[in-house]
DNA sequence: TGTCGACAGTTTGTGTGCAAAAAGGCTGAC
DNA sequence: GTCAGCCTTTTTGCACACAAACTGTCGACA
């Protein structure tokens, strides 16, 4: 067959594509995955996909229920105050590292990221400002120089994604522009190795968004809303 | 063939059966898991073998280089200061979250935790003592409620019994009767629910044992140390 | 009419074969 | 004696086949 893919691209390639498409919620929570089907759609046999399967379970973004399908996880609102917590004190963590391993040349990755959301903000382009922000903050925390907060808090922005992406599909431009602010606040902090102002500012952008995010959860119930995951 | 082993069990017992030798140090880091001599030890085929280091691979636990062999995750002793401080962050927040979401049900998992960390100091069994230091804290996460914190906690803490086990081979029992009476001292904290000492003493539990570990590391450092990982 | 059991269909879990890729050894030339 | 190139060996990545397990449906019986 088709001996002109790579070697070892099967796993990786499919991998890639449905966490993408998890991750934009183009895949909806509670879709199911059948192998069968995506090895045909991706024109490979049952294997690698399997195993794509098995790395996208380990990232917690789809579960496998045993002899039975695999599907995308639900989102669970129960533990959405857990994750608001888990998300600030990665928030601050990184920031105030960032403070204090100032590197120049990551830091022209933090502006360059900075500039990438400024522009998603004025095109008013909500998805683009979503993985804008994701980035810049992961560049903040890779500044930090911490592996261990990189990973998990990448892993936090990631499901965040999701949950923004839920709430984000119109967009109101009245807070956006205060974040690009609170971006460029954080960004002088950073470079003036201020770690207690670094934590201020990352406290307080962290309970900004989650209280928008609240804001939105809150709207949303004042109307019918179907909550059946699956 | 031996069709008595139940259907979804082949990949889950290698799997733990196999984590449980990395993080013991049964396997050393750097050591070669092949897949062809695995499926021979397991008396299963190689794909069973194969998703279950795929699973170890998520964890961090094992390195496989693409077409080549998969080996065990080497030690990286640079990325030690990055581990304590991740460490420390999570033995505070989980230690403060625990505080504050008090249940006597959970609380009681932790009493009998100490426990057999106790008994584990007083048998002057210093792998034992490892492992129950490990459970009594990933209970205290647990009670704290966060899942978010209790999973990354883990996962260090787990990464945590490798790195002590380099360290722990000879038994030194000055410390460990303190680690008792610090651990005393936070069970009191948190049920009196009295979060701020509860982050001072996670503070310095969590600097006692990284102090232990890097007196450890630096009389290693004074003998001659092969630091080669293969 | 409601409930239980059997059957068929679908989907996963595992076994096996083959080919690509990399490592190491061998041979020959310089 | 050393180095380059080829070949063999080892091990993985993927394809395919088969069987177990679960779901839903249909029919029988109370």
């Amino acid at each position: 067959m088709e001996s002109s893919r790579a070697r070892g691209s099967g796993t990786q390639s499919v991998y890639k594509t449905i966490r993408q498409e998890i991750l934009t919620m183009a895949l909806a929570p509670g879709s199911p995955l059948d192998e069968v089907r995506l090895s045909e759609r991706f024109g490979m046999s049952r294997t690698p996909v399997r195993e794509a399967l098995l790395r996208l379970a380990a990232d917690g973004l789809v579960t496998t229920l045993p002899n039975r399908n695999t599907v995308v996880s639900a989102i669970d609102f129960a533990t959405l105050p857990s994750y608001f917590e888990a998300l600030s004190l990665m928030y601050r963590a990184t920031t105030r590292a960032a403070a204090m391993h100032r590197d120049a040349k990551l830091m022209e990755k933090v502006h360059a990221r900075q500039r990438d959301f400024r522009k998603a903000v004025e095109d008013r382009d909500a998805f683009a400002m979503i993985e804008a922000n994701r980035d810049f903050h992961v560049a903040i925390a890779e500044l930090g120089g911490n592996g261990y907060y990189t990973s998990f808090f990448t892993r936090l922005l990631d499901e965040g994604r999701r949950i923004l992406r839920l709430y984000y599909s119109t967009f109101e431009d009245r807070l956006p522009r205060q974040y690009v602010e609170e971006h460029e606040a954080i960004i002088a902090a950073i470079e003036a190795g201020d770690v207690d102002l670094c934590d201020r500012l990352a406290t307080e952008h962290a309970a900004q968004i989650v209280r928008q995010i609240q804001d939105y959860i809150a709207r949303d119930l004042r109307q019918p809303m179907d909550l059946a995951e699956r």
